[in-house]
RNA sequence: GGCCCCAUCGUCUAGGGGUUAGGACAUCAGCUUUUCAAGCUGACGGCCGGGGUUCGAAUCCCCGUGGGGCUACCA
């Protein structure tokens, strides 16, 4: 089996989103599980919609989710010659000719085509220009597209997720490969490149489906052999249509500034159209290069389950080792106004495993944190509370009893809570709620000990004070 | 309109002729817990419809239906 070579070819032309994550991700896995190289090429011959800050957040997005490449990134606006070169090599063979129509006269029959119900292909309008219609058209200055002659064969190919496909080239019109301000067309363009860079599979949206046939016929003209194709279904919104941004579909870089794990990502990126033989669902990357198969691949389109990732998340979050996951939540803890150089970080890794359970994502770490750092305590609950008869000595307990425990940990302050409710002769919930509500302000919380341990005697007594 | 693709719980999926149709998320209930979570246990819930083929169909075939994609000098 020749080398396998693949492509992530995504155009600059808006964030690094889900859907291209997922498409890049498969790639990542095919070339890992077969020893093959993965490479980036930035498709941006549309000069109007690309931008440089795609490109980069194309590529941060990937860096970010460890989807990494061998080869790249290629921009094909710096191959602008070759396709031309290729252009002409075809154009000397007569697959091609040269297409004046103005874009106003396109869609003008296009209109017109539709509303008689008929496919709105390309009419063949310039293919029998005579020799003085041309000459007419360059006095004029009208520069010209050039459009691939289709034919009227029949196109058939083995796609590796969907099996044996076959394609009528009579309903498919003379497509354009070189624009006429001298680009060439995505479909050009991706055929002389993943030729040239020797593609062995193409990997890509179901969406490119009926592209394949017209590249088919490329290939065929450039005398290079076809790739292998897989056609991934997409990913769906919750109203069953292609993904976007009205669903609400973030790109990865704002998943990530909401606090979802790269880890969490992909798991679930994987787990649409895949499921491992294992069944297996929490899946790292690494373990996932292993065993990776194409033919494994769902044929279905897959609802991104929101719910699902938040799950995920949270699984993730658990299972990390504590330092790192401090390490995780400070910029969000930054960003959420906590000083967090002025915290010890031994003591900022107790508050952070205190609250650990009840994130879902990583920018929650604040509003479950952020009353640790604060000085002062909201007046409401925590007045209501002091008014009542039996909490001065509840409090008056604690903080004595505070002073003659040697070490705050788990037994030791669990044993002086315990003696407080039996001294007392209270119930625990009372107990702890009170003394939960005067320290903390709040009546919801990580475990009262964890508190404690956290706050210190000082500040535990200060609180207690009445 | 034409062409193409797809079809198992609400969602992601396993199952590819004989299964009580399995798992996960979500939902609901119980347990646990001072609380919020987390965790554990359980419940609810599905083969799009109709025809074939077959002793037997969720599974194979056909036809519908539904959904999606493409139909650009976008990629």
């Amino acid at each position: 089996m020749s080398k396998v070579r693949v492509r992530f070819a995504p155009s600059p032309t808006g964030n690094l989103h889900i859907g291209s994550a997922r498409i890049a991700l498969f790639n990542y896995l095919f070339a890992r599980a077969n020893g093959g190289k993965n490479i980036l090429r930035i498709e941006d011959t549309d000069f109007d919609r690309s931008a440089d800050i795609y490109v980069d957040n194309i590529r941060d997005g990937l860096q970010w989710l460890g989807i990494t490449y061998d080869e790249g990134p290629i921009h094909q606006s710096s191959r602008l010659q070759l396709y031309q070169e290729y252009a002409q090599k075809i154009l000397a063979q007569g697959h091609v000719y040269k297409c004046y129509c103005t874009e106003a006269e396109l869609a003008e029959k296009r209109k017109i085509a539709l509303s008689l119900g008929k496919p709105p292909k390309y009419d063949g309008h310039c293919k029998c220009l005579t020799a003085e219609q041309v000459q007419q058209f360059e006095a004029n200055g009208q520069k010209p597209a050039i459009r691939f002659e289709v034919g009227q064969r029949k196109v058939k190919f083995h796609d590796l997720v969907r099996g044996d496909l076959e394609f009528d080239c009579s309903l498919i019109g003379d497509f354009v490969i070189i624009k006429s301000n001298g680009s060439p067309s995505y479909n050009f363009a991706a055929v002389v490149d993943d030729a040239l860079m020797k593609i062995s599979h193409v990997i890509r949206g179901e969406d490119h489906i009926s592209n394949t046939p017209k590249q088919i016929l490329l290939y065929e003209a450039l005398g290079f052999t076809a790739p292998q194709f897989a056609h991934i279904s997409m990913i769906l919104g919750p109203d069953r249509t292609k993904l976007s941004k009205r669903h609400g579909a973030k790109s990865i870089s704002e998943y990530r500034e909401e606090g979802f794990l790269k880890e969490a990502i992909l798991n679930l990126l994987m787990l649409m159209s895949w499921s491992p033989e294992d069944h297996q669902e929490i899946m790292t990357l690494a373990a996932a290069e292993k065993v990776f198969r194409l033919e494994d691949l769902a044929k279905s389109p897959a609802v991104f389950d929101i719910e699902k990732l938040k799950w995920l998340n949270g699984q993730y979050i658990r299972a990390l080792p504590i330092a790192d996951l401090t390490q995780r939540c400070l910029p969000f803890l930054r960003q959420g106004g906590v000083a967090v150089n002025a915290v010890d970080p031994a003591a900022l890794e107790e508050v952070v495993e205190s609250v650990k359970d009840n994130l879902t994502v990583l920018s929650e770490i604040v509003q479950y944190t952020a009353w640790y750092f604060e000085n002062d305590l909201p007046e409401s609950p925590r007045k209501e509370i002091l008014a009542k008869p039996e909490t001065a000595s509840i409090l008056e307990s604690f903080a004595r009893g505070l002073a003659g425990v040697p070490k705050l940990n788990h037994d030791s302050v669990n044993a002086l809570l315990d003696k407080i409710i039996v001294n007392l002769s209270l119930k625990k919930g009372q107990v702890l709620k009170t003394i939960r509500l005067a320290l903390t302000g709040r009546s919801a919380g990580p475990e009262l000990w964890k508190i404690i341990r956290i706050f210190g005697k000082d500040k535990c007594q200060k609180r207690s004070a009445v």
